[in-house]
RNA sequence: GGCCUUGUCAUCUAGUGGUCUAGGAUAUAUGGUUCUCAACCAUAUUACACGGGUUCGAAUCCCGUCGAGGCCGCCA
């Protein structure tokens, strides 16, 4: 199947992402977008966006944004499009009806299309007899052969109309780089509407002449448009256009086995953003959907995708989306941090979280923070207890290891920045403890730290002392101290080790902690 | 209902006639390291949809059955 790739010299290559902009840019047209980038370039092709907003009630300016934003964020430069320009434009279907029209007048004129009258309501009652008798559900073509005289007849009276392709009846065979041979009679959908007047083309004749127009050599879509296929050759054929190649894409399902929707969570990739997902790690998971590398390698990155990529990895039956395994990727990417650059990341979500603030204003969202911010202090913004950066990074660096997205940051380290925790006394017993064990054992430990000079309160030291007392109470159960101390400072069932979570709370609001501890043990 | 596509562990997949008593990853389970959680390491469990052929030999080739998905719009 790559025999006939090579055949084509690099640079000649052009491909488009032809997304309709009629609702966020979710992950599944995503994938589509990047295996389309991607094969360009691989290719040293050229990569097109074409926006097709030929249906002006569903289509809004708001989700082209929407598009172009998320293609931004992801990375996948085209170098045409709508607002970047290009030898092929206008890239809005909305905007090239001039173009339309000439190929429009030119099959009306050579009776490749013609005027069709019927009533929605004939045409709905037509395809239940069709359904009844069990026949491809298909035009009648009761239209076809209308006189010159009733045609002229009929639009000028105003008659609602379309037009309909004079679908040639014949098998068609094409080719799919990825599937082979595919073949399918036009018998069975017979003459489609192709446009609603001389300027309005429908989806499918608008792209057989903008691929045409933009020269666009391969089709990389879902398999889904497998049926349109022999559609569109059809029509290339009556405009005596050459068809692209063609590549279907298998199709991302849900965890139910179907086509990925907005019911699975298939929602906009901005929102993947939002919930604190990388672009590589995005990327890395969603290039193993529907392709494998020739070794075991799991994680690459987009350069190494770009060399290793080939259409012979790719797979032929739709896959499901893991969910799960995205995380897992995630979590990996994160690892990969620093910890400057990660709390860096972390900040808009605690920022957002309303955990701490920031003396200067800003006037954009917290989203798009700028680095510059970050050299500055913060306080919290319940106790207002100042943070420098350095104190934020000690902090996020705690659950380094533990963040599978970064908008888990807040609620992990919320209890840095808050003034009291809230928990049941259930929370502080450790295993069978009795209450009374795990009063005295917080008396103890406040005592052995009051002990501590303030100048010796680090992690080394409080580990050294806290083991020993561990050791003195628990004997080899260290759980009886830790546990308890742990929770008293943190409030959570799980969290990160109370060494290092006492040396960034302080001398201070340690005791308190623990203090508080004692009165929710106390209380009823 | 018609047409098309597709079928290896729960999930993503490797595998193109012998090296497959089927490999990797995620998930799950167990164990290891300073309480918990995570990370890491180790171990384990789980699959060639079914039935016929062809062949000395089949996950791999052929036929049939069954399953799954997609498309059948004056949407794209």
């Amino acid at each position: 199947m790559t025999k006939e790739l090579k055949l084509i010299s690099p640079g000649e290559i052009r491909v488009r992402f032809a997304p309709s902009p009629t609702g966020p840019l979710h992950i599944g047209s995503v994938r589509t977008a990047f295996f389309n980038y991607l094969f360009a370039q691989k290719e040293q092709g050229t990569f097109v966006l074409r926006i097709e907003d030929t249906d002006e009630e569903r289509s809004k300016p708001e989700w082209e944004k929407d598009i172009i934003e998320g293609l931004n964020w992801l990375g996948f430069q085209f170098q045409e499009g709508p607002g970047k320009g290009g030898n092929f434009g206008p890239y809005r279907q909305s905007e090239r009806k001039e173009i339309y029209k000439k190929y429009i007048e030119k099959l009306l004129k050579e009776k490749k299309i013609y005027y069709c009258f019927c009533s929605l309501e004939e045409l709905e009652a037509h395809k239940n007899y069709l359904i009844g008798i069990g026949q491809p559900l298909r035009y009648s073509e009761k239209c076809v052969n209308l006189s010159e005289q009733e045609i002229a007849k009929n639009l000028e009276q105003g008659k609602p109309c379309v037009l309909r392709f004079k679908t040639p009846l014949k098998k068609v065979i094409f080719k799919d780089l990825l599937r082979g041979e595919i073949e399918q009679d036009s018998e069975n959908f017979g003459d489609m509407i192709v446009a609603r007047d001389l300027t309005t083309p429908l989806y499918n004749l608008a792209l057989v002449i903008d691929d045409f127009e933009m020269k666009i050599t391969h089709i990389i879509r879902g398999e889904d448009h497998i049926p349109n296929t022999p559609k569109q050759i059809l029509l290339a054929e009556a405009l005596g256009i050459e068809p692209p190649k063609y590549i279907h894409l298998p199709l991302i399902l849900g965890p139910d086995k179907t086509k990925l929707s907005k019911r699975h969570g298939a929602k906009s990739v901005l929102e993947y953003k939002k919930d604190g997902y990388l672009v590589p790690a995005i990327i890395n998971f969603l290039v193993f959907l529907g392709w494998s590398p020739k070794t075991n390698k799991e994680i690459f990155s987009l350069p190494s995708l770009i060399q290793e990529f080939s259409l012979e990895g790719m797979q032929k039956s739709a896959a499901v989306f893991n969910f799960q395994k995205l995380d897992w990727i995630n979590g990996f990417y994160i690892r990969q941090k620093s910890k400057e650059k990660l709390t860096e990341l972390c900040f808009p979500y605690l920022i957002e979280a309303n955990l701490i603030e920031t003396h200067f204003e800003t006037e954009q969202c917290p989203f798009a923070c700028n680095i510059e911010l970050l050299a500055q202090k913060f306080r919290a913004k319940e106790t207002k207890e100042e943070f420098s950066f350095e104190r934020l990074v000690n902090i996020v660096e705690l659950y380094h290891e533990r963040l599978k997205k970064l908008s888990e940051i807040s609620e992990l380290v919320d209890f840095f920045f808050k003034k009291k925790l809230i928990y049941s006394k259930e929370l502080l017993i450790w295993k069978n403890a009795e209450e009374k064990e795990i009063k005295q054992t917080l008396d103890k430990l406040k005592k052995t730290l009051g002990k501590i000079k303030k100048e010796n309160w680090e992690r080394k030291n409080l580990e050294q002392v806290l083991l020993k007392l561990a050791g003195e109470i628990g004997e080899r159960d260290r759980g009886k101290l830790l546990w308890p101390l742990r929770v008293a400072l943190t409030g959570k069932k799980a969290s990160a080790g109370p060494f290092e979570i006492a040396e960034i709370l302080g001398k201070e609001k340690t005791l308190e902690r623990i203090e508080q501890a004692k009165k929710i043990l106390s209380a009823d």
